[in-house]
DNA sequence: GTGGGATCGGTTTTT
DNA sequence: CCGATCCCAC
């Protein structure tokens, strides 16, 4: 067993006597930090939990708290800081670096899933796999699991690839094997009740997969990591000793899994540090347990808990209304936001006939706040709840000549031709990478279609070896000679350039498999507008590759290959990279992207858009008070990017698959206080709607009706979804009158359903018998 | 094995 | 509306 030699060794965990950094500069907490903000950032043995409010000074409680210990003497190899986006790793490194120097470079920092990562291609041997592991991203496992579904001869329907996967993810993130999974009843009884009984075979089959190919996918990283913390405690001890002081940012989003790692790595020390808010937690899709913050003082019940309260980003206005919402929630810790600034803008409501109209609008406001208030580009972000909603913001800055950037979608590592090189050269490091190998072994075109594939899958099953066996031994098995050729060509190919790894560095090696695949000239001889922009998109990649063997090659080394600067290496940074993290920070545009990737961000002025019922709060998560909770937590998140303006919108209609659809204002305009708010823009005025009406014959008909758009803030409150709790079915009852927020008064006939899927067919006086989810509903009993 | 036309289905957030 | 998939003709 080797254990890792520890500089720090000499040292007991709480002696500051002897500095080994040298002091680059003195930091004056005092002048830089408020009171609580200081203690929090001095307070470093034992475990400590700070709650940090948006725009409280949060990042620059853990960046100063990384300097201060590093300038107490502690080791930089010894402090593991853990996020959840590269991003804030990236921010938090540099304000580290500027700080103190070069020491911060030294500190264990990155993203739970990139440093595990770091840390399972040094010790994942013990697990069985092989150092060079694919890591799949959900593409990759989705394509997998419809893969199995199929030669399982499943239907389809019933295993779709995304019920499946998210089964599968969940139970990792629960730290459930497929072993386990396939053991535990109560699952495997909840599976049959769902009519889904082959799950548990599905992912028994998933994993061997995974594991045959040497991949794992995202959630495997982390659970790998417990397996091999919890299985070999010489592993365990050697990483507990290295990591004496560990930080978690944005704690409020870790999952079970990532709870009991970092559980597992501080148990020696307990020198843990968490920070992150309650009341931003938005990830429970992904596993993330809110309890983990809620329970941390039961755990480390030696904590000291620190409050940061003071918001230093927000005017009082913009404070006030993040408040009135979040207090509607029952599940937090107590606490309360507050703000010395001065009172600023009125939140403003902007009502939209039709979501094109609310682009126009938006495009409009911005215009006048610029000239109006000298605003740059860089101050505006529009904010939405899901990716599709960009479109109609983009046509109306277009068409105004406003420079703006979208933020997620369709990142530039999903494109078809940034994955088809990708997995190239994920192929030349790992050839049994089967995801990667399906991509790319017809493409270009060399006449293996297909048929031929299906054949050498059925072959690779049959006798059950690995289908690149199979492929680069093409001769030994039944196929045909013009097959077999272009097959053992293909071989030939990937295995030239896995030998050429020792001796080309990423780029160079990058170069030469883009010309030898013949991908290059594929995509250069393309002249339409998409492939130009293909190609472009693929020099771009090359142009990051180059940047990555320039930072990593050793100037002294200059030309030379090393394990820092060849393609492994390379592969193993950019797998867990969702973007080019090459945003333009000097370019002066304006920001549109999903609420989600908007936490950790600040704006002058904040567009939130879509408050419409079923989009925001989004229909698909509205199954539990708890689901209705994160919601109205993500729309804090939204608010709370604001500095100076904030402003709301909603359409009355919205195009959905082509279609016009009516929409309801969403309940959270209901929450905030009507005299916190005033109606700005886009007037009351009739507006013109554009739509359109395919006839029988296949011939389409544009038209464009007036319609005006109907007020927010109606008095109905939303009814709320513990009433509907099957042991608490009274409330409404058919007989009863009710009046609705859109269709007045009418009777209940009948209501039919359990819990959150009751519905209930109403008669109403005005426009007749209507089916309403009463989940959704903004209903009144009407008394006598 | 390839390419074009018809048909069907899906509606969320991310490492 | 958009992408995946199926079917059919070459």
């Amino acid at each position: 067993m080797v254990v890792e030699k520890d500089s720090a060794q000499n040292q007991t965990s709480n002696s500051k006597i002897v500095p080994l950094s040298i002091q680059m500069q003195t930091i004056n907490l005092q002048e830089e930090l408020n009171e609580i903000q200081a203690q929090a950032v001095q307070h470093i043995d034992g475990p400590v939990m700070v709650i940090a409010g948006p725009g409280s000074g949060k990042t620059r409680v853990l960046t100063f708290r990384i300097a201060y210990m590093i300038e107490q003497g502690i080791d930089a190899f010894s402090i593991l800081a853990l996020t959840f986006t590269n991003k804030a790793a990236a921010e938090m490194r540099n304000r580290i670096q500027n700080l103190i120097g070069n020491d911060a470079r030294n500190v264990w920092m990155g993203t739970f899933h990139s440093v595990f990562a770091r840390i399972l291609r040094i010790e994942c041997q013990r697990l069985g796999y092989p150092s060079n592991f694919s890591i799949y991203d959900t593409t990759d496992s989705k394509n997998l699991i419809k893969r199995i579904v199929k030669e399982e001869g499943l239907n389809d329907k019933i295993y779709k690839p995304n019920i499946v996967y998210n089964r599968i993810s969940s139970a990792k993130n629960s730290l459930i094997t497929s072993v386990d999974y396939n053991q535990d009843f109560n699952l495997t009884a909840e599976d049959e009740a769902n009519r889904r009984p082959k799950l548990g075979a599905l992912y028994r089959t998933y994993t061997k997969r995974l594991f045959e190919a040497g991949a794992m996918d995202f959630d495997d990283l982390i659970m790998n990591m417990y397996l091999l913390l919890s299985q070999h405690p010489d592993v365990l001890y050697k990483y507990q000793h290295k990591f004496k002081y560990i930080m978690v940012d944005e704690y409020q989003d870790t999952n079970y899994a990532q709870y009991l790692i970092i559980k597992l790595l501080c148990d020696v020390f307990q020198n843990i540090a968490v920070v992150g808010d309650d009341a931003q937690s938005i990830y429970a899709f992904r596993g993330a347990n809110i309890q983990n913050i809620l329970n941390f003082e039961k755990d480390y019940p030696e904590v000291a808990t620190f409050k940061l309260e003071q918001n230093y980003r927000s005017t009082k206005n913009i404070v006030k209304i993040a408040n009135q919402i979040i207090t509607k929630n029952k599940l937090q810790l107590p606490k309360e936001i507050w703000t010395d600034n001065s009172d600023g803008n009125k939140v403003k409501l902007i009502r939209a006939a039709s979501d094109n109209d609310e682009g126009r609008i938006v495009a409009d406001i911005i215009q006048e706040m610029k000239l109006r208030n000298h605003y740059k580009n860089n101050d505006f972000a529009i904010l939405y709840r899901t990716n599709a909603q960009s479109r109609s913001f983009e046509e109306a800055l277009r068409r105004q000549n406003i420079p703006y950037k979208i933020y997620g979608g369709l990142s530039f590592y999903q494109r078809k031709e940034i994955k088809d090189f990708m997995a190239y050269l994920r192929l030349t490091v790992n050839h049994n990478d089967e995801e990667a190998l399906r991509r790319v072994i017809n493409y270009p075109r060399r006449g293996i279609g297909d048929t031929s594939m299906n054949k050498i899958t059925l072959i690779a099953n049959e006798t059950g070896r690995p289908i690149w066996e199979v492929i680069s031994n093409p001769a030994l098995y039944k196929l045909t000679a013009r097959v077999a050729t272009a097959l053992d060509a293909f071989a030939t190919m990937i295995k030239s350039f896995r030998s050429l790894m020792t001796k080309k560095d990423a780029y160079d090696l990058a170069h030469h498999i883009g010309k030898a695949t013949k991908m290059f000239k594929e995509l250069h001889n393309d002249k339409s507008v998409e492939g130009l922009s293909r190609y472009e998109n693929l020099q771009e990649l090359l142009n990051s590759i180059n940047e990555f063997r320039d930072t990593n090659s050793e100037e002294k080394l200059a030309g030379e290959v090393s394990d820092q600067n060849n393609l492994g290496a390379y592969l193993q940074q950019v797998s867990l990279l969702t973007d080019t993290g090459k945003d333009d920070e000097n370019a002066d545009t304006i920001k549109l992207m999903t609420i989600h990737s908007a936490k950790g961000l600040e704006f002058k002025l904040v567009f939130v858009v879509g408050l419409e019922e079923n989009l925001f709060p989004s229909m698909l998560s509205m199954n539990s008070r708890e689901d209705l909770e994160e919601e109205r937590r993500l729309f804090y998140v939204a608010c709370t990017r604001a500095e100076e303006h904030l402003m709301v919108s909603y359409a009355n209609m919205r195009y959905r698959y082509g279609n016009l659809q009516y929409c309801e204002p969403s309940r959270f305009i209901d929450e905030i206080s009507p005299f916190d708010m005033e109606a700005y823009g886009g007037s009351t005025q009739k507006t013109n709607v554009k739509t359109s009406w395919e006839s029988p014959m296949k011939q389409r008909f544009n038209f464009s009706k007036q319609f005006k758009p109907k007020q927010a803030a109606g008095n109905l409150p939303a009814i709320d979804i513990t009433d509907f709790k099957p042991d608490n079915p009274a409330t409404l009852e058919a007989g009863m009158k009710v009046v609705h927020q859109r269709f007045g008064k009418g009777n209940i006939q009948h209501i039919e359903g359990e819990g959150p899927a009751r519905m209930a067919t109403i008669q109403f006086n005005q426009f007749g018998q209507k089916r309403i989810l009463l989940k959704y509903a903004k209903l009144q009993i009407m008394q006598g």
